[in-house]
DNA sequence: ACGTTTTGTAAGTTATCACTTACAGTCTGT
DNA sequence: ACAGACTGTAAGTGATAACTTACAAAACGT
């Protein structure tokens, strides 16, 4: 048994690069040939490690929704729920611009069509929408009290999903204007400080 | 001088199938012998009427936003600036999931790396939320009464524009959430009324 | 009816696409 | 050292892309 298979971490190896390519041409607009070179390797070698075209494109989105929550829970630990939140509201712009995740999102819509196509990006969303509820709704259990240790009731759940999805709203438009152009980035901040704040929290201290 | 020249009627009438086309497929994905499939021609046909693929796509663009502007003013036109507004929140998830503007926006976003391309979505996207911002503080003022008149003055029309791209971000992942099913039309709506009515009051009458 | 122009139909061109095959090197455990 | 799997390089495959060319058939003003 001569040689040990390394493919695994080769793969993880280069799913960066893949990752900027797909976020720079778009899914179909990206070649294979151009893969190829994003990786310094030959067509043939990726065709060792996917499948196809598409499967390298999965795994691209996989790749970066992890690392978009990694950073999410780099974020929220040692913070008190709060502060990580209103942390969170400040740099989650900054940070989604880095990460290629909104350019791989736009790709992927364009080709919804194709199902598995579709699901990986319906994962991907239904589980960052969870993700947040849960920073939500375990942030409004502790403020009423840990004494009280109350569970959140249903009202507080449906609630707390309208508020994430209105903070994913946010993101994604701040994807696009990024990408366009649309607004400078203090723009940027004070939607997500001054209208993401207020959504998180009704009642503004001023 | 024989036969007149029709060929602008003409590219008004194609426009519909093909924005249906493209965005059905994207942009990259779409095929000029599908166009010609849609509009029931041939491809020499289509590159009579327009120089490029690429030609069409933005002569969609166009059509679309146009025709969804059109539907705005439609509604605002015989309301009461209030009560056209909250009837604009109520509708415009219906509406633009019938329209094919936000996949011919994904299709542009995945192409943003073109600079014609992206020139037309930032201009679509700047257009629209000018006009938002004109609309509401068109209504604020009538608010603080006609009889004084005032000027809408730079803190108000700022605090508009930050509410007007917080209207878009909520219409960007409607549409997402439609392409994939992320969430059922009862959420949608709410997030409409109950943020986005939150939104541009933020004193909501209980 | 005629001459000019637009319209319709078909075929072709060149490039590039995703994906494959062939084969020579290289590494590793024994 | 050597078998057997992995790695690298090159070339090739058929399909299909955007875009053209060629030419016959209408349509219109005169």
């Amino acid at each position: 048994m001569p040689r040990p298979n390394l493919q695994e971490q080769r793969r993880a190896e280069l799913l960066p690069a893949l990752a900027r390519a797909f976020a720079t041409d778009g899914y179909a607009g990206t070649t294979t040939a151009g893969l190829a070179a994003a990786t310094d390797l030959r067509e043939n070698q990726l065709y060792r490690l996917w499948p196809s075209k598409k499967a390298m494109f999965l795994a691209v989105v996989d790749h970066l929704y992890d690392q978009h929550v990694a950073w999410w829970e780099a974020q929220l630990a040692d913070r008190p729920p709060d502060a990580a939140i209103a942390h969170i509201l400040e740099e989650e712009g900054r940070h989604r611009g880095e990460s290629g995740l909104h350019r791989i999102t736009f790709a992927g819509l364009s080709e919804a069509r194709d199902p598995e196509i579709r699901a990986a990006l319906a994962g991907m969303y239904e589980r960052f929408h969870a993700y947040i509820v849960d920073v939500l709704t375990r942030r409004a259990t502790n403020r009423t009290g840990a004494a009280k240790k109350r569970k959140a009731n249903k009202a507080d759940v449906e609630q707390a999903s309208l508020t994430a999805w209105s903070l994913i709203a946010l993101g994604s438009l701040t994807n696009i204007a990024r990408e366009l152009d649309l607004f400078p980035v203090k723009t940027q901040e004070r939607l997500f400080t001054q209208v993401g704040g207020a959504l998180i929290d009704p009642k503004p201290p001023h």
